[in-house]
RNA sequence: GCCCCUGUGGCUCAAUUGGUAGAGCGACCGCCUUGUAAGCGGUAGGUUGCAGGUUCAAGUCCUGCCGGGGGCACCA
């Protein structure tokens, strides 16, 4: 009998194809000339090989450049391509794993000697020579002995480990480019030609094999790869620009902060950068009344004993600094506010109507951080947290959940985050208190997240020691994912460090007490608002938000009428009166990323009036009366929350 | 902490195969009195991160430490 199957092509037609007919053969069949065009294929909606052999039933949807699938597929391709270069050209080194990662790929080799700048240089012309010589891209089925026998017989003791690794009920699939021979679950296209050359082989960085820093550290080559030369052009450039507003870079040029090696991990705060932090504070501080909030301040130094009674310890002891004094005790610097927070709370006995209460700290913490892990403003060992400790009732606890998260979606709104990615931190492997008592926990954060209908990824396990979180992660420049917000509950710290308060049945119990921060640390925030607005802050926040600029030096008393004018209403004003062209003071306070020019002149000077002009590139100037530039400014530079800008200059 | 790269005046960067430090900007001093992104001239400023080593000779090569960068691991 006739073994054909029947196949359908979406938007095509329907196909009788022998038993055993590839995505390929219907291709063929159903037009010829789009062989060029076509990488891949959908079948059923799973993303596979050309060479997949069809199923009666199948529906076919073939992929081209335009599918995202596709471009996937791609840099997998190049991934693979990498590694059969690196394996020609350098033939005792072990390969383990290529992923696709966001713009691009990488692999983890095992080789003695380190890859050199140069060898990736060499690795990538190798790639372009095996894209020419165009291998075919072959798909092996074979069961795991044969699989076994394949990767011990070419000495890959990581594909060996992988392979053991994978459950015995899934199968396992091999793909063959010349002579380099992979394990992977594919797809791929038909041949290495298809790779084309837009690919570029970025960096060289170590990596634990399989993420663990007990096992043996690999070489990770990363690398990049799209369809074509424009493409490959406009990320590279994207990537610049991007590195143009590095905070690290703003810091410099507009003169807000720096870090010296005498304090590492530590900022040395100028003017402009502590003004800003200033301010930043200044709004938490109107947010926080208007909410509700008392604010508190607890010492930094605190003797052992007390980390012992929080757990502190025993679980945090490696990150935090401590100090010897000479009558013998031992102290140490604050990695966390709670424990001090707490120490207010106790003060005095709480009945149940006191509650919740909602204590803030601006606590400056330490934290030993590892070397490594130090980052500009991102990550550093001394931060100042917007820390607040909210005690309440287990039959509170929701409703305060709910009203942070709305606080703190509303914060981040006013300083221009509209996209904001939650994630559910659970239980840790190391922690306190029940199990019970954090299952209660991780459903009443979990429930907040319900009636706020908010959208959240799951973190197994990343809670912290004492309680579950919800995280609330900003983006930086570079496209890395930085945690700003937390939400914690906890009923292990008050019950540790004795807080109670006595419930309407005339009993002791202990509050709940949920940690929160919204910007979590002011430097980090910091740090991301320079990227998120490249320097170029909205007024509210520019440390310096004008300039008053002499034409000449006949100008100088009345530039310093104004500029006293504007600091009058709080407007955060410099005065530049420097023998200088107004060219160049117009370049350099641009540079400095000031939002707003004042210049005055003879003309000025006779009028009464100022001459505004927004820094923006070619933005319009407008000459008004003096006093209505004035009015005008100081209303536009108010805090979004309608609380005035502060007066501090 | 681990891997790779890296460290030159306040900043950005130069210095042929190892031959004993240069420039621009900035600063300072003058001149210019200026209308919206760099006016002109002059002066000062560096034991090339620190400590060793190799060499007749080290900014250039080697080792260690410290910092920085990119990753990994860890985390706000």
């Amino acid at each position: 009998m006739s073994s054909s199957v029947e196949v359908q092509v979406v938007r095509g037609g329907c196909h009788h194809v022998p038993y055993g007919a590839t995505a390929l053969d219907v291709l063929t069949l159903e037009d010829e000339k789009r062989l060029a065009d076509v990488y891949a294929v959908k079948v059923n909606g799973v993303v596979d090989d050309l060479s997949v052999p069809l199923r009666a039933g199948a529906s076919l949807e073939f992929l081209t450049r335009a599918d995202e699938e596709t471009l996937e597929i791609l840099r997998h391709d190049t991934a693979h391509l990498m590694a059969q270069a690196v394996k020609s050209l350098y033939p005792e080194t072990k390969v383990s794993i290529g992923p696709v990662i966001r713009d691009g790929f990488y692999y983890d080799f095992a080789r003695d000697k380190p890859f050199t700048p140069e060898d990736l240089e060499r690795i990538e012309a190798r790639m372009h020579e095996l894209v020419a010589e165009d291998y075919a891209i072959e798909r092996l089925e074979v069961d795991r002995d044969e699989a076994r026998r394949v990767f011990t017989d070419a000495d890959e003791p990581y594909k060996v480990e992988i392979l053991e690794s994978i459950p015995e009920d899934e199968s396992l699939r091999l793909y063959r480019q010349g002579d380099f021979i992979d394990l992977c679950r594919g797809p791929h296209f038909q041949s290495t030609g298809r790779v084309g050359g837009a690919f570029k082989l970025m960096k060289v960085a170590g990596a634990y094999w399989r993420g663990d820093s007990s096992r043996e550290m690999l070489q990770r080559i990363y690398g990049t790869a799209w369809f074509d030369g424009k493409a490959l052009r406009g990320y590279l450039e994207r990537l610049r620009e991007a590195a143009k507003r590095d905070h690290r870079e703003m810091g410099k040029v507009m003169d807000l902060f720096h870090f010296q090696p005498e304090a590492p991990g530590a900022v040395f705060w100028h003017d402009k950068g502590w003004t800003l932090f200033g301010v930043l504070i200044d709004y938490l501080r109107q947010r926080q009344k208007q909410a509700g909030y008392e604010e508190i301040s607890t010492p930094e130094v605190i003797d052992r004993s007390l980390w012992e009674s929080s757990g502190h310890w025993q679980t945090f002891r490696e990150h935090m600094f401590t100090t010897d004094t000479e009558d013998g005790r031992v102290f140490a610097v604050k990695p966390m506010n709670c424990p001090g927070c707490v120490q207010v709370f106790r003060q005095g006995t709480m009945s149940y109507r006191d509650l919740p209460r909602r204590m803030a700290e601006f606590g400056k913490v330490h934290r030993y951080e590892p070397s490594g892990a130090l980052y500009g403003l991102m990550r550093v060992r001394a931060f100042t947290q917007d820390d607040a400790h909210i005690y309440c009732t287990p039959e509170q606890m929701e409703d305060e959940c709910c009203a942070i998260v709305d606080m703190l979606l509303s914060v981040y709104r006013d300083f221009g985050f509209e996209d904001v990615r939650i994630k559910f931190a659970d239980r840790p492997q190391v922690r306190i208190g029940s199990d019970e008592a954090w299952t209660r926990l991780e459903q009443g954060l979990l429930g907040a997240l319900k009636r706020m209908k908010l959208d959240y990824t799951h973190n197994v396990g990343e809670g912290a020691f004492y309680g579950p979180k919800l995280e609330f992660v900003l983006r930086d420049a570079l496209g890395r994912d930085w945690q700003c917000g937390t939400v914690q509950v906890d009923v292990n710290l008050p019950a540790r460090l004795g807080a109670f308060y006595v419930g309407a049945d005339g009993d002791k119990h202990h509050p709940v007490m949920l940690h929160r921060a919204l910007f979590g640390s002011l430097e980090r925030f910091i740090g991301i608002l320079l990227e998120h607005y490249a320097g170029v802050l909205p007024l509210w926040l520019a440390p310096v938000q004008g300039v008053v600029m002499t034409i000449t030096e006949e100008a100088n008393d009345y530039a310093e009428k104004v500029c006293a004018a504007f600091r009058s209403k709080g407007v955060r004003m410099a005065l530049d009166i420097r023998n200088e062209k107004i060219g160049y003071k117009v370049r350099e306070h641009s540079v400095a990323k000031v939002p707003y020019f004042v210049v005055v002149g003879a003309e000025e000077c006779r009028e009464g009036t100022v001459a505004v002009r927004s820094s923006k590139k070619g933005a319009e100037q407008q000459s008004r009366p003096l006093a209505e530039a004035v009015a005008a400014l100081a209303q536009e530079a108010r805090m979004p929350s309608g609380v005035p800008s502060q007066e501090n200059v």
